[in-house]
DNA sequence: AATGAATGAGCCTTCATTCAT
DNA sequence: GATGAATGAAGGCTCATTCAT
């Protein structure tokens, strides 16, 4: 792999400009778990090959195992490690908003459907629900820890937006997974078919879309409503 | 879909005449299917072994190359062979009916979503989203022949209704998508991490409400909106 | 290092009547075992590659895994099916006989020695105590099963022979060893080192000098024995 | 052993003259080769890592390579700085003593076997003949600077012991390894599988024994000693 | 001299695929 | 047509060896 740098002197391809060598060693657990998520989730646990992972990640395969004990425990590693970014920014959503019910749901879902358009955190997802009947473990954590957290904290602003008469009477978990689905699919959708598409979607009008949707259904404005045929 | 589709599967040849044995061998492909399609619903892909197909289709791992090149031809035709009745279900529906736009939506919405709630054709839609990466061509088939085809067919409905009133008028694909989306969550949900939720997810009430919320949605009655039911 | 059951090797039951191709399918694990022993006896446990075990029995490597489930069960079957044999032949030697203690004592000497001096047995001795610190089961498995118990043997005809007056009254755990240590080592050093003295060591010589010794000890003739210290 | 024998430990070059820092560097090679010895008797040669021998030594991995240029090197190196005080101890026995050689005999065996029951030359002992398959030069060397020089020495005690009428006129090749053979196999043993025995064996009263038994043999006592054959 | 992160060749093991019966 | 024993290519993992510091 080391070409033409047998020579003690430096080469001076890497433009690498303060700290000599201190960014390699302590960046190559997260390069290889940011390598390895990648695949994982374009190929699918059992069709990554190590190999591939290693060298998306800039280093030998031997160098994976200094890092990770095993293939399942790099797997662990880059569904858990990307885990809690999604579950503290949405509780911490929750915990500094005051004021309108309604507005603090648009917020929280505003924010919670940018972190999943994240490539990373929404190929996360897709690699999950893609693995889960191989991996019960991160399955099971990733459901308590993420999902129904998360479902959770939506569940409390729906239920209080409730209480004060901004949202109608409903069934508050039903609410939640009426708002809360379309985006995790959307999430799922982008990592697999939607490169198939004819025309690729746009993404922000169909949050935009959904948001209205959710708030205003389909059927026509009441006062104008027109009699059925 | 119209094209004869025998594909992968070959057609046994030289019908034998003698109609006693003609079940089992022509019973054979069908069988060998249903087992691959289980199988690697429930492990996916490449976890999926010829031995583990055989043993459920109750035939030997030779046998399976005798109606399929190999594995992945027998992927393929799990796939392709599952998909034509979700098609024909749906293009039957629209082509018999006639009546109010509204009231057809319902009833493409109804049968379309049990349909998913197959746990087969369920599955089959798990399967091809987990499996998009390593299979362009069959992600590309669903896509055109199943996914752009329903979705056709429910917009020209969803127009209908708007053009009728029925509906507001707004965007006709992003108004599918609001519809379908949760339901096709649902089925690759059922397929995955349902079973680490703590309580089992009531699926028909989930459809219900659904529709409710798709038609109506979740802000007060204005002044004289009607309670749904 | 755990052996808790190899049983992948299947036992060739059911002797089918059908002379055709039985005897190859058949033969395989005993090919396999045969060759596997071999090469662990002549190269040790882990310097033995599959490859090698493989191409010696004739079959390709993962031919192997049809009748061993790895690498430490083809160990364990190599050396178990072996040892039986010992230990069957010995016993019956004891049965058996009738008659003067030391006429029995040579006779199990001279057997037990004999069937040392067989290739696979003695090899598989050597093997045992050159793999003791890696496999404590097989170790402790040998050493109960046939140590103690062809100890025993020896230490009862001995026994019976110092209560007839044949032999000196003395330790009888001691003469057993005294008699049965140079043809275990003898044994071991066949299938080490022997092959790099100048001279190869006369083994029918080796196993009179023995019992010669044995019996009458190095000092010269009585009459003026000398006690001993 | 005359020869200097500087081998696979290359001296630390360039003498500093300053004699405080003299021993840590002089130590380095000695101290790797024990934890060498140590582990290979302990696992064997295959089974053992650098790693370990590395840990053990208390340097890095890395440093075993300033002083032994692979594994096979330190293998050789820990067998054969450890061959020699075993013969010279031998040849010294000789060279000083004058007088009855029966004496001599009984002096040389008990610090020979002495010598042998030592952990670590015990142990070599032990390693040469379990890795004599994968080390052919050592195990010739072994055999030539060892065995073959140690058993001269027996022998030329022997058979002057012969001719002064003090033992038996018998084979004295044979006779020496009638007195060898034990506690060679002994020294195996204990490094193998004395571990798995009921009872641990007492070596002393071994070694005693087997001298006794050497001497006098096993028929009873003269006057009415059976002429052999 | 000493370190230890990095490497990559090599081996065990699996499993899709073949073929003689 | 059907079988299942046999194959061998491929991939996970280990560890002796190297090299920049």
């Amino acid at each position: 792999m080391n070409d033409s740098e047998t020579t003690a002197a430096p080469d001076p391809s890497e433009p690498d400009a303060n700290p000599r060598w201190q960014r390699r060693p302590q960046a190559r657990p997260e390069e290889i778990v940011r390598a390895a998520l990648q695949t994982f989730v374009e190929r699918g646990y059992a069709a990554t090959r190590l190999d591939d992972i290693a060298r998306l990640a800039g280093v030998s395969k031997g160098t994976l195992y200094l890092y990770y004990s095993n293939k399942e425990a790099l797997f662990q590693a880059a569904v858990r490690e990307n885990l809690t970014p999604v579950i503290v920014a949405a509780e911490e959503s929750v915990a500094q908003h005051h004021g309108a019910s309604l507005v603090l749901l648009e917020q929280l879902y505003r924010r919670w459907a940018a972190s999943l358009m994240d490539p990373v955190l929404g190929g996360l997802c897709k690699l999950i629900i893609a693995e889960a009947g191989n991996f019960p473990d991160t399955a099971r954590l990733y459901v308590e820890e993420v999902v129904l957290r998360i479902r959770s904290i939506f569940r409390r602003v729906v239920e209080r937006a409730m209480a004060d008469g901004e949202l109608r009477p409903l069934p508050a978990e039903q609410v939640v997974r009426e708002l809360m689905t379309p985006i995790l699919f959307l999430s799922v959708w982008r990592h697999s078919l939607a490169a198939y598409e004819p025309r690729p979607l746009n993404t922000e009008q169909f949050l935009e879309n959904h948001w209205d949707m959710f708030l205003h259904g389909l059927l026509p404005i009441p006062g104008n409503r027109p009699d059925r045929k």
